[in-house]
DNA sequence: GGGGAATATTAACAAGTTTTTACACCGCCT
DNA sequence: AGGCGGTGTAAAAACTTGTTAATATTCCCC
């Protein structure tokens, strides 16, 4: 959950510094800007996590930046600060498109309970899956689905992908050829199919020494398939 | 935009006809209840768009009623109302999973901005519309259909325009032939048609160094087609 | 309104992926 | 050992996708 990128645009110096301190000792990556173009460029050439706006700024106000980023497809959720407590601030934000707003001065564990709470609702419901998987020499990229086993790269079709990355999720359970067509494949009802079967012998293919006394990929009678252990 | 179900959970009566009244007079269909057990059966049984939770209820707080739907898979923003002014409250607010906080007294229209930021980062995209955008060292120019790549400027059709836009807008997500037939092309009923493929084809000759291995636009095979990620 | 260029759609086929089929084989039970 | 249902796998069939070219449509200019 956490080394998520973070752009701050801050021109007052005292405080960009000890933002910038405070959320890298807290384990995100920070990047800062005094200016609001150029930190209206960063944040169109570089994919932030979350972005953390003054509303006051030389050549560009926070408003008017945030306001072109969501022009500019940016959709990283941004935070604004502002020194004055104005309600009217607040909803300018807002309709700017901002996600959140602070008035300064805060204390900052809100601020981290706020960066927080942004970050996971973007990332609720983007599940966080599997990007890679290494076992017994074997490197298994699900971003590429591609797996290399001796230095020898193997193209995997998408249902494969899926189906391993399913398999190695849960390594060490045994799978049911149902559970595997409702969550692999989607099928609501269980057809009379024999697709996982053949799906089971590809992977065997490509990632077992000797595909007849698989290793990885076992077969449990009667009950389903297991990976691993 | 509007006609977003809102639930709200407030146990004191007046403060609660009050805002359902306000936010029905805003357009967003209201229920509410002044029960913190009721309030959470009710989160987990229909499908709101945004929860508003008192911390103070009877029965159960707003903290532990959060906590629950989070844990029964309820997606909704939250937003915390709290009469209590401390600091303490609104970090545990956003630990029990609530996506923002309002202390009470608030003015009606910093609710109804927050409201609207929440329900408006659900559907991000749906509103103002992409003008250009950059990727790749590509320039992307919508209202001039018009797309740049190595200084080198090739017009859009009105089509591939829209096709290109509707895929950026939803970058990360994959989208079928139906849905962009429905979305782009306006279609009511869905006709046996290849050219959404067609049109993916040109867009891909323009866009990608090695149209053959698109990185920018993805095939998902018997799914649809992804932009980026 | 009639060319003509630009753009969009359909058609056709090649290539790639997934599912079905068919049959041999295996494991477990009596 | 014999039977029966579960499993492995090759090959055919079905389906999906990429691409090119032919055909249709739109829009502008004259």
């Amino acid at each position: 959950m956490n080394h998520a990128r973070i752009l701050l645009v801050e021109d007052e110096p005292n405080l960009r510094r000890t933002l910038t301190d405070l959320l890298r000792s807290d384990g995100y990556l920070v990047e800062s800007s005094g200016d609001g173009v150029e930190g209206q460029e960063l944040a169109t050439k570089n994919p932030f996590d979350l972005i953390i706006l003054d509303v006051m700024l030389p050549s560009r106000d926070g408003f008017e930046v945030c306001r072109r980023l969501r022009e500019n497809g940016v959709n990283a959720p941004v935070l604004m600060l502002t020194a004055r407590n104005e309600l009217n601030n607040k909803v300018q934000g807002f309709k700017a498109g901002s996600d959140d707003y602070l008035t300064k001065p805060f204390e900052t564990p809100e601020l981290e309970a706020r960066i927080e709470a942004l970050l996971r609702r973007a990332s609720r419901g983007a599940r966080n899956q599997l990007k890679s998987y290494d076992f017994d020499g074997i490197h298994v990229d699900f971003a590429r689905s591609e797996l290399t086993k001796n230095g020898k790269s193997t193209a995997l079709g998408e249902r494969e992908a899926r189906l391993l990355r399913y398999l190695i999720e849960r390594k060490g359970t045994i799978l049911s050829r149902d559970e595997l067509l409702q969550e692999v494949w989607g099928y609501k009802s269980i057809p009379l199919t024999r697709t996982v079967d053949v799906h089971i012998a590809w992977l065997r293919q490509k990632i077992e020494d000797d595909p007849k006394n698989p290793r990885h990929i076992v077969t449990v009678h009667g009950q389903g398939y297991r990976f691993g252990r």
